[in-house]
DNA sequence: GTCTATAAAGCGATAGAC
DNA sequence: GTCTATCGCTTTATAGAC
Protein backbone atom coordinates (compact mmCIF):
# COMPACT_ATOMS: atom_id res chain seq x y z
CA UNK A 1 0.00 0.00 0.00
CA UNK A 2 1.18 3.12 -0.59
CA UNK A 3 2.82 5.49 2.06
CA UNK A 4 2.85 9.47 1.41
CA UNK A 5 6.07 10.56 3.61
CA UNK A 6 6.34 13.65 4.35
CA UNK A 7 7.93 17.55 5.42
CA UNK A 8 7.28 19.30 8.69
CA UNK A 9 7.13 22.73 6.50
CA UNK A 10 4.48 20.47 4.17
CA UNK A 11 2.81 20.06 6.85
CA UNK A 12 2.95 23.43 8.06
CA UNK A 13 1.42 25.09 4.53
CA UNK A 14 -1.74 22.04 4.88
CA UNK A 15 -2.61 23.03 8.34
CA UNK A 16 -2.42 27.03 6.90
CA UNK A 17 -5.34 25.97 4.52
CA UNK A 18 -7.32 24.47 6.72
CA UNK A 19 -7.21 27.31 9.39
CA UNK A 20 -8.01 29.87 6.58
CA UNK A 21 -10.99 27.66 5.34
CA UNK A 22 -12.28 26.52 8.64
CA UNK A 23 -10.73 28.92 11.30
CA UNK A 24 -8.62 27.32 13.89
CA UNK A 25 -11.76 25.67 16.24
CA UNK A 26 -13.39 24.62 12.87
CA UNK A 27 -9.98 22.98 12.47
CA UNK A 28 -10.72 19.66 14.04
CA UNK A 29 -8.13 16.93 14.15
CA UNK A 30 -10.31 14.98 12.03
CA UNK A 31 -11.01 17.59 9.57
CA UNK A 32 -7.14 18.46 9.27
CA UNK A 33 -6.49 14.37 8.66
CA UNK A 34 -10.09 14.74 5.81
CA UNK A 35 -8.71 17.60 4.02
CA UNK A 36 -5.06 16.85 4.05
CA UNK A 37 -4.52 13.37 4.59
CA UNK A 38 -1.93 13.99 7.14
CA UNK A 39 -3.31 11.34 9.91
CA UNK A 40 -3.10 11.99 13.73
CA UNK A 41 0.43 10.20 14.10
CA UNK A 42 2.31 12.17 11.72
CA UNK A 43 0.53 15.36 12.91
CA UNK A 44 1.33 14.98 16.40
CA UNK A 45 5.08 13.61 15.39
CA UNK A 46 5.63 16.63 13.94
CA UNK A 47 4.13 19.22 16.49
CA UNK A 48 3.99 17.39 20.05
CA UNK A 49 2.40 20.30 21.98
CA UNK A 50 -0.84 19.80 19.59
CA UNK A 51 -3.20 22.02 18.11
CA UNK A 52 -1.96 25.57 19.90
CA UNK A 53 1.55 24.23 18.61
CA UNK A 54 0.32 24.00 14.77
CA UNK A 55 -1.28 27.32 15.40
CA UNK A 56 1.93 28.60 16.50
CA UNK A 57 3.67 27.22 13.31
CA UNK A 58 1.39 28.29 10.98
CA UNK A 59 1.60 31.63 12.51
CA UNK A 60 5.35 31.76 12.27
CA UNK A 61 5.24 30.95 8.48
CA UNK A 62 3.15 33.95 7.85
CA UNK A 63 5.09 35.80 9.69
CA UNK A 64 8.35 34.47 7.97
CA UNK A 65 7.07 34.90 4.34
CA UNK A 66 5.93 38.95 5.60
CA UNK A 67 9.28 39.44 6.77
CA UNK A 68 10.62 38.52 3.45
CA UNK A 69 8.11 39.57 0.67
CA UNK A 70 6.26 42.35 2.47
CA UNK A 71 8.56 43.99 4.64
CA UNK A 72 12.31 43.76 3.01
CA UNK A 73 11.55 46.04 0.42
CA UNK A 74 10.48 48.57 3.58
CA UNK A 75 13.86 48.02 5.88
CA UNK A 76 16.75 49.28 4.19
CA UNK A 77 14.70 51.37 0.89
CA UNK A 78 16.53 52.88 -2.17
CA UNK A 79 13.86 54.20 -3.22
CA UNK A 80 11.24 54.68 -0.64
CA UNK A 81 8.28 55.76 -2.69
CA UNK A 82 9.26 52.99 -4.57
CA UNK A 83 8.98 50.73 -1.80
CA UNK A 84 5.74 51.45 -0.56
CA UNK A 85 4.64 50.89 -4.17
CA UNK A 86 6.08 47.43 -3.88
CA UNK A 87 5.38 46.25 -0.68
CA UNK A 88 1.62 47.60 -1.06
CA UNK A 89 1.87 45.35 -4.35
CA UNK A 90 2.99 42.11 -2.36
CA UNK A 91 0.25 42.56 -0.13
CA UNK A 92 -2.26 42.34 -2.26
CA UNK A 93 -1.08 39.88 -4.40
CA UNK A 94 -0.58 37.43 -1.12
CA UNK A 95 -4.25 38.20 0.01
CA UNK A 96 -5.69 37.29 -3.15
CA UNK A 97 -4.08 34.20 -3.33
CA UNK A 98 -4.95 33.05 -0.36
CA UNK A 99 -8.78 33.69 -0.02
CA UNK A 100 -8.46 36.94 1.11
CA UNK A 101 -7.65 36.02 4.83
CA UNK A 102 -5.13 36.78 7.28
CA UNK A 103 -4.64 33.96 9.73
CA UNK A 104 -3.06 37.22 11.95
CA UNK A 105 -6.83 38.68 12.10
CA UNK A 106 -8.53 35.13 12.14
CA UNK A 107 -6.34 34.23 15.06
CA UNK A 108 -7.45 37.15 16.87
CA UNK A 109 -10.09 38.97 15.82
CA UNK A 110 -12.98 36.75 17.37
CA UNK A 111 -11.46 34.64 20.31
CA UNK A 112 -9.89 34.68 22.85
CA UNK A 113 -6.59 33.27 22.73
CA UNK A 114 -3.70 34.93 24.55
CA UNK A 115 -1.29 32.27 24.03
CA UNK A 116 -0.62 34.14 20.41
CA UNK A 117 -1.53 38.03 21.49
CA UNK A 118 2.05 38.96 21.49
CA UNK A 119 2.80 37.24 17.76
CA UNK A 120 -0.12 38.93 16.74
CA UNK A 121 0.86 42.22 18.14
CA UNK A 122 4.13 42.60 17.07
CA UNK A 123 2.85 41.06 13.43
CA UNK A 124 0.50 44.45 12.80
CA UNK A 125 2.84 46.59 14.82
CA UNK A 126 5.95 46.11 13.20
CA UNK A 127 3.96 46.34 9.70
CA UNK A 128 3.07 49.51 10.65
CA UNK A 129 5.98 50.46 12.15
CA UNK A 130 8.18 49.83 9.10
CA UNK A 131 5.67 51.32 6.38
CA UNK A 132 5.75 54.88 8.83
CA UNK A 133 8.82 54.79 8.71
CA UNK A 134 9.30 54.66 4.92
CA UNK A 135 6.55 56.90 4.37
CA UNK A 136 8.41 59.33 6.46
CA UNK A 137 11.71 59.09 4.45
CA UNK A 138 10.02 59.39 0.71
CA UNK A 139 9.42 62.85 2.66
CA UNK A 140 6.32 63.05 4.61
CA UNK A 141 6.54 64.45 8.08
CA UNK A 142 6.50 61.89 11.11
CA UNK A 143 2.92 62.13 12.63
CA UNK A 144 1.53 62.14 9.12
CA UNK A 145 3.33 59.22 7.84
CA UNK A 146 2.42 57.19 10.99
CA UNK A 147 -1.60 58.17 10.81
CA UNK A 148 -0.94 57.15 6.81
CA UNK A 149 0.82 53.91 7.80
CA UNK A 150 -2.04 52.88 9.66
CA UNK A 151 -4.79 53.88 7.75
CA UNK A 152 -2.92 51.74 4.97
CA UNK A 153 -2.55 48.72 7.17
CA UNK A 154 -6.14 49.51 8.82
CA UNK A 155 -7.24 49.41 4.71
CA UNK A 156 -6.59 46.05 4.03
CA UNK A 157 -7.59 43.98 7.36
CA UNK A 158 -10.88 45.49 6.23
CA UNK A 159 -10.51 44.81 2.83
CA UNK A 160 -10.49 41.32 3.53
CA UNK A 161 -13.48 41.47 5.63
CA UNK A 162 -15.51 43.24 3.18
CA UNK A 163 -14.35 41.00 0.42
CA UNK A 164 -15.15 37.70 2.29
CA UNK A 165 -18.49 39.27 3.35
CA UNK A 166 -19.16 40.58 -0.21
CA UNK A 167 -17.64 37.57 -1.86
CA UNK A 168 -15.65 39.56 -3.95
CA UNK A 169 -12.53 39.87 -4.37
CA UNK A 170 -12.36 43.19 -6.30
CA UNK A 171 -12.74 45.04 -3.28
CA UNK A 172 -9.73 44.36 -2.24
CA UNK A 173 -7.61 45.21 -5.61
CA UNK A 174 -9.65 48.58 -5.30
CA UNK A 175 -9.09 48.97 -1.78
CA UNK A 176 -5.21 48.86 -1.32
CA UNK A 177 -4.65 50.32 -5.12
CA UNK A 178 -6.71 53.92 -3.50
CA UNK A 179 -4.94 53.09 -0.13
CA UNK A 180 -1.23 52.88 -1.56
CA UNK A 181 -1.88 56.03 -3.78
CA UNK A 182 -3.02 57.43 -0.26
CA UNK A 183 0.22 56.81 1.10
CA UNK A 184 2.70 59.00 -1.30
CA UNK A 185 -0.29 61.44 -2.05
CA UNK A 186 1.46 64.91 -2.86
CA UNK A 187 4.89 62.88 -3.05
CA UNK A 188 5.11 64.77 -7.03
CA UNK B 1 -34.62 30.86 46.73
CA UNK B 2 -34.44 33.81 44.37
CA UNK B 3 -34.37 33.42 41.04
CA UNK B 4 -34.52 35.51 37.93
CA UNK B 5 -36.79 35.58 35.50
CA UNK B 6 -36.04 37.66 32.01
CA UNK B 7 -37.12 38.54 28.47
CA UNK B 8 -35.64 37.21 25.51
CA UNK B 9 -33.91 40.86 25.23
CA UNK B 10 -32.11 40.60 28.30
CA UNK B 11 -30.89 37.02 26.81
CA UNK B 12 -30.01 38.28 23.31
CA UNK B 13 -27.80 41.07 24.61
CA UNK B 14 -26.21 39.12 27.24
CA UNK B 15 -25.52 36.57 24.42
CA UNK B 16 -23.63 39.07 22.59
CA UNK B 17 -21.32 40.16 25.14
CA UNK B 18 -20.16 36.87 25.62
CA UNK B 19 -20.22 36.02 21.83
CA UNK B 20 -17.94 39.41 21.66
CA UNK B 21 -15.80 38.26 23.87
CA UNK B 22 -15.53 34.63 23.57
CA UNK B 23 -16.21 34.30 19.71
CA UNK B 24 -19.03 31.76 18.71
CA UNK B 25 -16.82 28.51 19.41
CA UNK B 26 -15.24 29.99 22.75
CA UNK B 27 -18.84 30.61 24.19
CA UNK B 28 -19.72 26.90 24.83
CA UNK B 29 -23.02 27.08 26.97
CA UNK B 30 -21.47 26.46 30.01
CA UNK B 31 -19.23 29.27 29.22
CA UNK B 32 -22.51 31.11 28.49
CA UNK B 33 -24.19 30.23 31.37
CA UNK B 34 -20.95 31.02 34.08
CA UNK B 35 -20.82 34.44 32.12
CA UNK B 36 -24.37 35.47 32.50
CA UNK B 37 -25.98 32.82 35.11
CA UNK B 38 -28.60 31.89 32.40
CA UNK B 39 -29.25 28.59 32.33
CA UNK B 40 -29.56 25.98 30.02
CA UNK B 41 -33.18 25.58 30.51
CA UNK B 42 -33.83 29.25 29.87
CA UNK B 43 -31.55 29.07 26.84
CA UNK B 44 -33.58 26.37 24.71
CA UNK B 45 -36.42 27.76 25.45
CA UNK B 46 -35.68 31.18 24.27
CA UNK B 47 -33.68 29.92 21.45
CA UNK B 48 -35.38 26.76 20.88
CA UNK B 49 -32.96 25.70 17.78
CA UNK B 50 -30.13 25.71 20.12
CA UNK B 51 -27.02 27.98 19.22
CA UNK B 52 -26.88 28.98 15.75
CA UNK B 53 -30.53 30.16 16.97
CA UNK B 54 -28.70 32.33 19.45
CA UNK B 55 -26.15 33.35 16.73
CA UNK B 56 -28.70 34.60 14.88
CA UNK B 57 -30.92 36.30 17.43
CA UNK B 58 -27.65 38.38 18.50
CA UNK B 59 -26.93 38.78 14.38
CA UNK B 60 -30.51 40.84 13.90
CA UNK B 61 -29.99 42.72 17.09
CA UNK B 62 -26.87 44.25 15.32
CA UNK B 63 -28.94 44.62 12.54
CA UNK B 64 -31.55 46.30 13.91
CA UNK B 65 -29.51 48.55 15.65
CA UNK B 66 -27.30 49.92 12.90
CA UNK B 67 -30.85 50.14 11.01
CA UNK B 68 -32.04 52.45 13.33
CA UNK B 69 -28.81 54.55 14.52
CA UNK B 70 -26.08 54.48 11.90
CA UNK B 71 -28.23 53.63 8.67
CA UNK B 72 -31.33 56.16 9.56
CA UNK B 73 -28.92 59.35 8.99
CA UNK B 74 -28.60 57.65 5.64
CA UNK B 75 -31.84 56.76 4.69
CA UNK B 76 -33.28 60.21 3.28
CA UNK B 77 -30.55 62.81 4.36
CA UNK B 78 -31.57 66.49 4.67
CA UNK B 79 -27.99 67.75 4.86
CA UNK B 80 -26.07 64.87 3.07
CA UNK B 81 -22.66 66.14 4.66
CA UNK B 82 -24.15 66.54 7.87
CA UNK B 83 -25.42 63.19 7.80
CA UNK B 84 -22.27 61.38 6.37
CA UNK B 85 -20.67 63.27 9.62
CA UNK B 86 -23.23 61.76 11.61
CA UNK B 87 -22.91 58.03 10.70
CA UNK B 88 -19.59 57.79 11.11
CA UNK B 89 -19.46 59.26 14.12
CA UNK B 90 -22.51 56.75 15.42
CA UNK B 91 -20.51 54.01 14.19
CA UNK B 92 -17.26 54.67 16.02
CA UNK B 93 -19.11 55.49 19.56
CA UNK B 94 -20.76 51.99 18.71
CA UNK B 95 -17.48 50.14 18.66
CA UNK B 96 -15.80 51.92 21.14
CA UNK B 97 -18.46 50.95 24.02
CA UNK B 98 -18.33 47.04 22.38
CA UNK B 99 -14.70 46.41 22.82
CA UNK B 100 -13.87 47.06 19.16
CA UNK B 101 -15.85 44.30 18.20
CA UNK B 102 -18.09 43.59 15.22
CA UNK B 103 -20.45 40.63 15.64
CA UNK B 104 -20.76 40.26 11.74
CA UNK B 105 -17.16 40.39 11.05
CA UNK B 106 -16.17 38.01 14.00
CA UNK B 107 -18.83 35.58 12.88
CA UNK B 108 -17.72 35.79 8.84
CA UNK B 109 -13.58 36.26 8.95
CA UNK B 110 -12.57 33.09 9.92
CA UNK B 111 -15.07 30.55 10.16
CA UNK B 112 -16.96 28.18 7.58
CA UNK B 113 -20.49 29.41 8.28
CA UNK B 114 -23.03 29.37 5.52
CA UNK B 115 -25.72 29.96 7.70
CA UNK B 116 -25.26 33.40 8.07
CA UNK B 117 -23.80 34.28 4.59
CA UNK B 118 -27.00 36.29 3.38
CA UNK B 119 -27.35 37.97 6.64
CA UNK B 120 -23.43 38.95 6.48
CA UNK B 121 -23.80 40.01 2.98
CA UNK B 122 -26.47 42.27 3.18
CA UNK B 123 -25.32 43.77 6.27
CA UNK B 124 -22.46 44.79 4.53
CA UNK B 125 -23.62 45.61 1.27
CA UNK B 126 -26.19 47.53 2.37
CA UNK B 127 -23.87 49.98 4.59
CA UNK B 128 -22.10 50.27 1.38
CA UNK B 129 -25.01 51.49 -0.43
CA UNK B 130 -26.61 53.52 1.56
CA UNK B 131 -22.85 55.89 2.27
CA UNK B 132 -22.43 55.95 -1.60
CA UNK B 133 -25.53 57.26 -2.08
CA UNK B 134 -25.54 59.73 0.25
CA UNK B 135 -21.68 60.71 -0.08
CA UNK B 136 -22.67 61.22 -4.21
CA UNK B 137 -25.82 63.24 -3.06
CA UNK B 138 -23.40 65.59 -1.30
CA UNK B 139 -21.87 66.11 -4.61
CA UNK B 140 -19.13 63.61 -4.94
CA UNK B 141 -19.31 61.77 -8.28
CA UNK B 142 -21.01 58.08 -8.62
CA UNK B 143 -18.46 56.06 -9.18
CA UNK B 144 -16.03 57.75 -7.20
CA UNK B 145 -19.11 58.19 -4.19
CA UNK B 146 -19.37 54.29 -3.97
CA UNK B 147 -15.28 53.69 -3.91
CA UNK B 148 -15.41 56.21 -1.12
CA UNK B 149 -17.82 54.21 0.61
CA UNK B 150 -16.22 50.57 0.19
CA UNK B 151 -13.15 52.55 1.51
CA UNK B 152 -14.94 54.08 4.78
CA UNK B 153 -16.18 50.43 5.26
CA UNK B 154 -13.20 48.96 5.08
CA UNK B 155 -11.21 51.17 7.22
CA UNK B 156 -13.60 50.82 9.98
CA UNK B 157 -13.46 47.08 10.05
CA UNK B 158 -9.63 47.05 9.93
CA UNK B 159 -9.68 49.74 12.31
CA UNK B 160 -11.36 47.23 14.88
CA UNK B 161 -8.88 44.38 13.93
CA UNK B 162 -6.02 46.59 14.50
CA UNK B 163 -7.07 48.32 17.86
CA UNK B 164 -8.06 44.74 18.71
CA UNK B 165 -4.69 43.55 17.83
CA UNK B 166 -2.19 45.95 18.92
CA UNK B 167 -4.86 46.49 22.30
CA UNK B 168 -5.13 50.26 21.54
CA UNK B 169 -8.71 52.03 21.04
CA UNK B 170 -6.69 55.39 20.06
CA UNK B 171 -6.79 53.50 16.58
CA UNK B 172 -10.26 53.40 16.14
CA UNK B 173 -11.00 57.51 16.42
CA UNK B 174 -8.04 57.76 14.35
CA UNK B 175 -8.99 55.70 11.21
CA UNK B 176 -12.75 56.84 11.84
CA UNK B 177 -11.79 60.25 11.98
CA UNK B 178 -9.81 60.36 8.40
CA UNK B 179 -12.14 58.33 6.95
CA UNK B 180 -14.93 60.45 7.68
CA UNK B 181 -12.78 63.43 6.35
CA UNK B 182 -12.02 62.09 3.34
CA UNK B 183 -15.91 60.61 2.58
CA UNK B 184 -16.42 64.50 2.28
CA UNK B 185 -13.03 65.62 0.20
CA UNK B 186 -13.08 68.23 -1.58
CA UNK B 187 -16.93 69.93 -0.84
CA UNK B 188 -16.31 72.99 0.69
C1' DG C 1 -39.86 30.05 32.77
C1' DT C 2 -36.22 27.65 35.13
C1' DC C 3 -33.71 23.78 36.89
C1' DT C 4 -30.92 19.34 36.82
C1' DA C 5 -29.66 15.00 34.99
C1' DT C 6 -28.37 12.71 31.13
C1' DA C 7 -27.84 11.10 26.39
C1' DA C 8 -25.05 10.98 22.12
C1' DA C 9 -21.45 12.79 19.57
C1' DG C 10 -17.14 14.99 18.91
C1' DC C 11 -13.03 16.82 20.80
C1' DG C 12 -7.74 16.82 21.73
C1' DA C 13 -4.35 13.84 23.20
C1' DT C 14 -1.89 9.33 24.04
C1' DA C 15 -0.04 4.58 23.42
C1' DG C 16 1.90 1.01 21.01
C1' DA C 17 2.36 -1.66 16.74
C1' DC C 18 4.56 -1.38 12.45
C1' DG D 1 7.39 8.57 10.26
C1' DT D 2 2.78 6.76 10.07
C1' DC D 3 -1.26 4.23 11.58
C1' DT D 4 -5.15 2.81 14.56
C1' DA D 5 -7.47 2.15 18.80
C1' DT D 6 -8.74 4.23 22.78
C1' DC D 7 -8.94 7.34 26.96
C1' DG D 8 -11.07 11.14 29.32
C1' DC D 9 -13.33 15.18 28.74
C1' DT D 10 -16.44 18.65 26.82
C1' DT D 11 -19.79 19.67 23.67
C1' DT D 12 -24.84 20.48 22.11
C1' DA D 13 -29.21 19.03 22.84
C1' DT D 14 -33.10 16.73 25.30
C1' DA D 15 -36.31 15.13 29.04
C1' DG D 16 -38.96 15.75 32.85
C1' DA D 17 -39.60 17.74 37.49
C1' DC D 18 -40.90 21.98 39.58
Amino acid sequence: MARTVLDRADAVRALAGVFRKRGFDGASLSVVQQETGIGRGSLYHFFPDGKEDMARAVLEEVRAWFDEQVFAPLRTPEDPAAAVGATMRAVEEYFLSRHCVCLYAVMTLGQDRPAHAEAVRSYFADWVELLARTVEQAGVAGDEARARAVDAVAAVQGALVLARALDDDTVVTGVVDRSRRRLLDGLG
